[in-house]
DNA sequence: GTCTATACACAGATAGAC
DNA sequence: GTCTATCTGTGTATAGAC
């Protein structure tokens, strides 16, 4: 992999967390990447290569820092506060959203390929969020755990919900009101 | 306002809500409404002029949904019970989201007038529903509130974020599922 | 109030030179 | 691998007839 097709990843990932998969062009890319538009296509013939590729590479990165926090924290408790702060610096200063978040909205006009893509990164986040409240549950370090899977589909829509709040307000601290509650359930 | 006007609205608030504000065009709504697209210009001059009046619109209409709500029940409980199922209709058959939700991922290319808006309706929302965890504090039909301001800034992210993961899976049960923890709270 | 026709910008994409 | 040049479709918006 070049360093050019790194870099136009890397632009496009950007992009689409901050407008969206409709709102960003191959000329945006080039602009920014600073080769021209018509070179793109040499590394991504089409648009939904391109997309497929940012969201293969941002599935596969996100799963890497599940693994940090998981070798880093032995906690339930402590392992979900590194996730919160995952997402909280995800946010950039409250321009960007979650790669899922972004491309959701565009969801009819995106390929099959990603839409199974997103789906396939919900599920390993479900199933990272669900060992967490189970083992958070287990070790006293997160309160009031009834039923894990339940939390963790709670918790993903409340991440997700609280990128929202903070793109819409333009202010990233409106993160960390949408997850106090979250974070005070948590020893 | 003729009929014409306020099935462009109409037509224009699906749109928004189903595939964002980049999303659709005036020649989606003219063949949805049945007329050409330069007489939406007759309507609305330019598209900005259109997505203010659809987020005035949806304000109003919320804010009449919202005082229903607090007519047809009196414990904070069952009005929260209520909000959760106005949101859980808005998702029609999982391809609808809200229209701050749609927005906020088009923020950078909506107008200052718009966006004002959408701040103006979150804001609304949070009063709301802090007066409702409010009031079910007090008459015991909430579980566990200790801050009904924090409680509302959670649940107003929580239940973006289960519309979300209910478009992002095309699955209405989704948003169900995201919710089964709050609504277990509720008596 | 709606139409046809059109202007202008920009989108994604391709051909072919270097 | 990158470029210039170009194609085609579509977007918003306008002019002027009916």
């Amino acid at each position: 992999m070049t360093d050019t097709k790194t870099a136009l990843l890397r632009s496009a990932e950007r992009a689409a967390r901050t407008k969206g998969f409709d709102g960003f062009s191959y000329a945006d890319l080039a602009a920014d990447v600073g080769i021209r538009k018509a070179s793109i296509h040499h590394h991504f013939p089409a648009k939904a290569d391109l997309t497929l590729a940012v969201m293969q590479r941002y599935h596969v990165a996100f799963a890497e820092t599940c693994d940090r926090i998981d070798a880093a924290h032995t906690t339930g408790g402590a392992r979900l506060h590194a996730l919160i702060a995952a997402y909280r610096s995800a946010l950039g200063n409250g321009e960007m959203v979650c790669l899922c978040v972004a491309f959701s909205i565009s969801r009819d006009h995106i390929t099959t390929d990603v839409r199974a893509a997103m789906g396939d990164f919900r599920q390993m986040m479900l199933e990272w969020l669900t060992a967490t409240f189970t083992r958070g549950n287990g070790d006293g370090t997160i309160a009031q755990v009834a039923d894990p899977a339940a939390e963790a589909r709670a918790a993903l829509a409340l991440l997700e919900g609280a990128q929202l709040a903070a793109r819409t307000q333009a202010d990233p601290t409106a993160f960390d009101a949408a997850l106090a509650l979250m974070s005070s359930r948590l020893g």
